[in-house]
RNA sequence: GGGCGCGUGGUGGAACCGGUAGACACAGCGCACUUAAAAUGCGCCGCUCCGGGAGGAGCAUGAGGGUUCAAGUCCCUCCGCGCCCA
């Protein structure tokens, strides 16, 4: 629960470059998941991006929120009997406490709650406009059902093993009426508008994987011996209509009835029994190992006749065809798809190949690339070529139709729990569902209710939320008792930061145009697809709607996705118990420590075990920040004479420009594991100069531990924020204030390299050299080397390769 | 089954464009300070072999092959792990 969001705060801004052209926003989704190693780890992140823009000058917003409804605090009340409520609002307390100890750069000003009153009425108006618009509507509809949760799952809240994401429990087939967004009616504008985000390009195939596109054909079956009666088809495959040796229906589909023959009634009944009971992904699984694969289809003893071959063929019904997809009926083509093929042996249906493989193909079925057999008048063609004749055959016939098909399903939102949005609508015996005026709104959640162990929503039982009059005729009517699923509520809330204060709208518009789209998004690959499509989708319809500028369709510019923490193997979760909290390191190490070890335990964007030695790194962590500390505060020691040595000084300030420049260019490439290490070099080699006889001048090496504080600042905000005071008092302002710094590239250069020397590719010998020697330079040092001469062993070099000042090769 | 990603010291990881493999740390070992310990500061630290030593040679980035003056990095095959889709 407690899942929260944020952006950036308005830090400071105003600095060297224009600010309302070059706004950030950052944003920090809801790693609901990850426990709370994951929040601190991702706001890490999130508030580093955060104070280093700032610092670049750019204005930055950075908001933070609540994801507060949801089945976690409504599971704990039926335990505990503890109110949602209350759960839900001490876990922010306990949230906003962490994210404060954290030093975290948050707006608390324009913190949003999806339980708040405010938050449910806007919720509750997009709603509303929604159902006016076509977008929202109610269906009767087969639904993933987990008993354990009694309420209705979205096919993303299904594990692939058939199972609640949230409870574990085996998800059943139940035909129910409910509440769904028009999602589908965005599929190719959300498909299409992938290309131009700067998101990674995992995610964005899983997008694209999500909504499946196929384009195909709808084909026409008529049935043998009953002229009145169709069976239509979707296949991608036009072309293979010749190898259709049986068709099958969805067990679910609306002709089963009417062509299933008496003496097959039994058979078809015993499978529409126990495909009820299966989920739809436990359906489209591979065969459980001894699962007779017969058992999965039945016969209905009627035929439908392969227009191409005008052969009768039989009419099964099988479970890998899923009424949601296409028509809910399939032509069977065994030869040129698996799951066909596999079907096909179980029940001895013939095989026919309408592609010739290629030579030597031992596999089964064959859906490559050949030349067309058994096939009529497309023989010889190649499947491209064929797959448009047939298209344009069974158009011209009339019993075909050129169909784009979405794997993409509605939005079911809605849900038959207690603790989220009410759904705005009202049931009148006489004038049916009616919407719950505007000006009514919100319809609130009332406080009195009481949770039973069976987890049934208490809505339904509770009067004085239930009765009401009917907002049309006045007479006696009764509420609807469904909620919003979560997603709803997350899908808009950036929207909302840009403006939490409007009353009279859900954002002010000059708000969002000001700050949208999210410039940085930052969030576990756990939300690739759910929150992030959702989130699309509502954005669009709400510019579509009016309430959001229409040029706004993409919310997220760019994403990045911060890996998971796992602990023993397993991705660290409340609902696993192991966790391991941030606050014992609050109290012992400090939060800049904890910060820290996130940072420079590996690369954001991998997955972090958290084991034994994690803690060993917390300690390392707090060891070199006390480093920095003694420097800072000359606690460690000042250089030991004024008499400065000018080389010694150079070194300094090199050292110090070579990590400007890569502690800049480690974050703009996300890699803060570097950039610490970066930091680290740094102060070895300023301790290195410390009480030492013709070191650097004082004012080099006070400079250098400047430089060290602003570059460590995003990083760990309170001890740079501490040390900078110390040093400058409160006139030059606080650090996160500060430009950051710049490097001057003739300083990042080394005065001297190692030229390494290699022959015949192997290194034999390191020569120092300096950093702007030439091609003739290092390769008469190279020859001249005793070492080449010895290895080379009288022979001549054949050719001298030179990567002047580094390298050269020696081939003999 | 298909697609994508990843395999580097005892450990976490670095190597950004094909150019010194192992930065920076952890653990371990040693030294200084200390009555002692902690803390702190400094040093050593891939493997094997040769050498008393300074040093030298060879082998090393999951396995095998290829391209190249040069491969952790590019190409092919295989093995293992992970994720997504079926």
């Amino acid at each position: 629960m407690a899942g929260e969001v944020g952006f950036g705060r308005h830090l400071g801004g105003g600095g060297r470059r224009p600010p309302a052209a070059l706004l950030r926003a950052v944003h920090v989704p809801l790693p609901e998941r990850g426990g709370p190693q994951g929040h601190i780890r991702n706001y890490t992140f999130g508030d580093l991006n955060v104070r280093w823009r700032t610092m670049l000058g750019y204005a930055v917003l950075s908001p933070i929120g609540f994801d507060s409804f949801g089945l976690p605090a409504e599971n704990s009340a039926i335990r505990t009997g503890v109110h949602p409520r209350v759960y839900t609002e001490a876990r922010i307390g306990e949230l906003t406490a962490s994210l404060r100890s954290l030093g975290a750069a948050y707006d608390w000003r324009r913190v949003v709650r999806s339980h708040d009153p405010e938050y449910i009425r806007w919720n509750q108006v997009f709603f509303l406009r929604m159902l006016e618009a076509g977008l929202a509507y109610r269906a009767s509809a087969p639904v993933n059902w987990c008993p354990g949760c009694q309420t209705v799952l979205a096919n993303e809240q299904v594990l692939a093993d058939g199972t609640c994401e949230r409870s574990g429990d085996l998800v059943v087939r139940r035909e129910l009426e409910q509440w769904f967004l028009r999602i589908t009616a965005y599929a190719q504008e959300l498909l299409d508008a992938l290309d131009g985000l700067e998101w990674p390009e995992r995610v964005k195939t899983m997008q694209r994987n999500w909504i499946g596109r196929s384009e195909g054909v709808e084909i026409d079956l008529a049935v043998d011996g009953r002229p009145d009666l169709r069976v239509t088809v979707f296949t991608t495959r036009p072309d293979t209509i010749g190898g259709m040796t049986y068709a099958v229906l969805a067990p679910e589909h609306p002709l089963v009835g009417e062509l299933t023959l008496p003496e097959q009634e039994r058979e078809v009944g015993q499978l529409v029994e126990m495909v009820a009971r299966r989920s739809e992904i436990e359906r489209q699984a591979t065969l459980e190992a001894g699962e007779a694969p017969e058992k999965r289809g039945a016969f209905t003893g009627s035929y439908v006749v392969n227009p191409l071959t005008g052969q009768p063929v039989p009419v099964y019904l099988a479970d890998y065809v899923l009424m949601g997809y296409g028509t809910g009926a399939i032509m069977a083509v065994p030869a040129e798809d698996q799951r066909d093929w596999d079907f096909a042996t179980a029940n001895g249906l013939p095989i026919v190949r309408t592609v010739e493989p290629p030579e030597g193909w031992t596999g089964e079925a064959y859906s490559g690339e050949g030349l067309k057999v058994n096939s009529a008048w497309m023989d010889g063609l190649s499947v491209a070529e064929a797959k448009e004749a047939a298209s344009v055959w069974l158009e011209q016939e009339g019993i075909g139709r050129r169909k784009v098909n979405y794997r993409l399903r509605d939005w079911l939102v809605s849900r038959q729990r207690y603790w989220g949005c009410p759904i705005p609508v009202i049931w009148c015996r006489d004038c049916g569902m009616v919407p719950v005026p505007e000006d009514q709104l919100p319809v609130l959640l009332p406080d009195d209710v009481e949770f039973r162990p069976t987890g049934e929503s208490p809505l339904g039982r509770h009067e004085g939320f239930m009765s009401v009059s009917c907002p049309r005729c006045g007479g006696p009517a009764r509420r609807e008792t469904d909620t919003l699923d979560t997603f709803f509520d997350s899908s808009w809330y950036f929207l909302r930061f840009c403006d939490p204060w409007a009353e009279s709208e859900p954002f002010g518009r000059v708000a969002v145009e000001h700050w949208m789209p999210v410039d940085q998004y930052i969030g576990g690959i756990t939300h690739a697809i759910l929150h992030l499509l959702y989130a699309r989708f509502f954005t669009r319809a709400l510019a579509d709607l009016g309430f959001a500028p229409s040029f706004l369709r993409e919310p997220f510019q760019r994403l990045f996705n911060q890996g998971m923490i796992r602990l023993e193997g397993r991705a660290m979760s409340k609902s696993r118990g192991n966790l391991v909290g941030p606050q014992r390191y609050f109290d012992t190490v400090g939060a800049d420590a904890l910060r820290l070890f996130h940072l420079f335990a590996g690369p954001p964007a991998d997955d972090l075990d958290w084991n034994e030695q994690s803690d060993e790194i917390i300690e390392s962590c707090a060891r070199w920040l006390g480093r920095v500390w003694r420097l800072g505060t000359g606690e460690a020691g000042v250089p030991g004479s004024d008499r400065a040595a000018r080389a010694a000084d150079q070194e300094v300030v090199r050292a110090v420009h070579r990590a400007i420049a890569s502690v800049t260019a480690d974050f703009e490439r996300w890699s803060y594991n570097t950039a610490v290490a970066h930091l680290m070099e740094l102060t070895n080699t300023l301790y290195r100069y410390l009480g030492v006889e013709g070191g650097p001048r004082a004012a080099t090496l006070s400079e250098a531990v400047d430089t060290l504080c602003l570059l460590l600042s995003p990083m760990a905000p309170h001890l740079a924020a501490e040390i900078w005071e110390r040093r400058h008092g409160s006139s030059a302002g606080p650090v996160y204030r500060q430009p950051w710094p710049m490097a001057d590239p003739d300083l990042v250069r080394p005065s001297s390299v190692t030229l390494v020397v290699q022959v015949n590719g192997k290194v034999r010998d390191r020569l120092e050299v300096p950093a702007g020697a030439g091609e003739e330079e290092v390769v008469r040092l190279a020859l001249s080397s005793p070492r080449v001469a010895h290895h080379l062993g009288g022979r001549e070099p054949r050719r001298v390769v030179a990567r002047p000042p580094t390298l050269v090769n020696v081939v003999a």
